[in-house]
DNA sequence: GAGACTTGCGAGAACGCTCTCGCAAACCTT
DNA sequence: AAGGTTTGCGAGAGCGTTCTCGCAAGTCTC
């Protein structure tokens, strides 16, 4: 009653309360070193009575552990990867015990630098990291870390030795594209999401993400080996936004040898195709075929339902809590580059030009 | 080279090596008080040198504010409303210089009260909360949330003096019915996701969240104000599981007066009338009409588009960070329930019966 | 019943920062 | 030139915890 109201009760507040000491009461509550049963229970009693909830900062700052890890992604969450992941991250974090704090990068490096120095400062006990591009990436060095762990996801860095978690794009996009191939497909429409490139081009960027890289290259790969020349194949990187992405789509399907199939790098991509294929009174599956990567509930929902290259998407944000937590309470752990399978969930938005040839302008020409 | 490697630097070792006292290197970096120019350049100078990160935990007890808020949310950004306002919230949010701590409550009463009481552990300077039911909520009662403000989106708390951002959800109902009317539909099916009911049910649970509870009741007006009997529609309160909203909407069309037109109360279900209209070579906007709420990307890239009740989300997110932070800033604030209007966006999931009469059954009959 | 453990608890330091207070030196002012 | 003001900086306290250490009392052992 005297007390003139300082906020809210410390430990001090408890142990005044229930006659005991500091030391004591800290006892009670986290219930370590020795203690009277009878005594521990008084205090949390007390504790409760008076609404003590302990001050995490202060402890954090005793024992040097925060018991939260920071996430850096482009916090789009209507990317049907971005979403899946972040909520499997949350998850399996919370499972073990600890929070997590997400910073966005718009893809913006300097926006990724500024988060990680961010998540420096708040001492979280690690970080899981989507780096927005291959090039830069002086802020994840050693030095500037401090020895605060650090799993990468979706793309890997070279050059820098950390825990990685990423999917076979390389192959998955093989199977896409041999999938198209067995189906009558022989004119590809490649467009590619690259972050860095204003406006669209054909001209393949100097660098690209990892994931982006394997993609384009298993798409050559299975393109060669399937007898394809990928120069008579249409390309286009192309930045993601709509209006630009449909543009380059609409190109796409003007040109005099326009693509039966398009394959798109992501699902914004893969938005622009089906907005302007149904502006164009286009059925998908039939006037024209979509494969994408990265699967979602409205992917599969369609009708038809879309060709995709699922990628184990919550096992990748599992699997880099994982390692990441094991890391934080046991440093030293070798670094691996764990490289998840994909699968191609073959739906409807890839038309048979084998069993409906007239479907195929080449036959019909 | 003496030091027996400590970890991090702190403030001390820059001021050691600076040949400044604690005081003034604190006052160089944190730029306050007096200080000399020179002085503070060659602080920050070694500071940089050795690498040293300030400690926001040091400096959060010392100043008592975190610039951290958190989120108490369904996290399933998956869900064409959570993934959208938690974009919005982190951005904001970073705009002000505040990050955000994510946690994550399965519409679980339990783990919104753990998630409550982490962020309070964590001190975070405020919380917005998505509260997962409308009964149970004295872990928001101001003895537990001990001064930390925290601000209401999506669903409102009646008898809790807290501010909220809701959307007119009531209204922006109604004008949905009337726009199916005025398209000439007579037989509606209300597909609601409820958090709390097991498997599916024509009987309205007792108790709804508030924006469930408006959407139900704009429903119930626009109808009677139609000329349409409640009682004569297809109610279904129903569990958000893919399985079963899928059989619920089955039942839906295999009863003997099927309705023309599914309103379905979030995209999870509106997925559900996708999948199983899919499945049927049922085409939307024809043979089977539907309006959701929630706009998002994929609902626009949809042929037909699908009609929805748009609400503003990021404006939500914005408004509750900025309601949020004014409060932090300057206790004290008055709270309010701001409410935004919604809009109907009109798409081609909603059939036309009166310019085709021959689409709708009670013609033909 | 005397030494050896065990049990329960308190004193106090430490984590890394900020910020008030006070003091010396430098700078004005008339 | 004497008093007043400004400038720059250091000492030290304090934020709320945890945890080591030591001490007193109780319990065992033979």
């Amino acid at each position: 009653m005297s007390q003139p109201k300082k906020g809210r009760p410390t430990i001090v507040d408890v142990a005044e309360k229930a006659g005991v000491s500091r030391a004591t009461a800290s006892r009670a509550l986290s219930s370590y070193g020795r203690i009277n049963v009878e005594t521990a229970r008084h205090v949390r009693e007390v504790a409760d009575s008076i609404g003590y909830v302990s001050n995490e900062l202060a402890r954090a700052m005793r024992v040097g552990k925060t018991e939260t890890i920071g996430l850096v992604i482009i916090a789009d969450f209507t990317n049907a990867f971005f979403d899946r992941v972040t909520k499997a991250i949350v998850d399996a974090a919370r499972g073990r015990g600890y929070q997590v704090l997400i910073t966005n990068t718009d893809e913006d490096i300097a926006a990724e630098r500024k988060a990680v120095e961010t998540l420096i400062e708040k001492r979280v006990d690690g970080m899981i990291v989507v780096p927005s591009t291959a090039v830069v990436h002086d802020h994840l060095e050693p030095k500037r870390l401090g020895g605060t762990p650090v799993v990468l996801i979706d793309r890997r860095l070279e050059g820098v030795r950390m825990t990685s978690v990423t999917t076979d794009d390389f192959i998955g996009t093989e199977e896409a594209v041999r999938h198209a191939v067995s189906l009558g497909h022989k004119r590809f429409g490649f467009l590619i999401a690259s972050a860095g490139v204003k406006g669209a081009s054909s001209e393949r960027p100097a660098v690209l993400i990892s994931s982006i890289e394997e993609r384009v290259n298993g798409f050559l790969n299975a393109a060669i080996e399937a007898g394809i020349k990928p120069k008579s194949q249409t390309w286009i990187f192309c930045e993601d936004s709509p209006a630009i992405s449909e543009a380059a789509v609409a190109k796409m399907l003007d040109a005099p040898k326009a693509p039966t199939i398009i394959m798109t790098s992501n699902n914004d991509m893969a938005l622009a195709v089906l907005k302007v294929a149904g502006n164009r009174q286009l059925v998908l599956g039939r006037d024209l075929s979509l494969v994408t990567v990265d699967d979602s509930q409205w992917l599969a929902a369609m009708s038809p339902g879309i060709t995709v290259v699922g990628r184990p998407v919550e096992r990748v944000g599992q699997i880099a809590v994982e390692k990441l937590l094991a890391e934080i309470e046991d440093p030293g752990q070798p670094t691996e580059k764990i490289v998840l399978p994909t699968e191609l969930i073959a739906r409807g938005s890839v038309a048979n030009l084998i069993l409906r040839p007239e479907l195929d302008p080449e036959y019909k020409e």
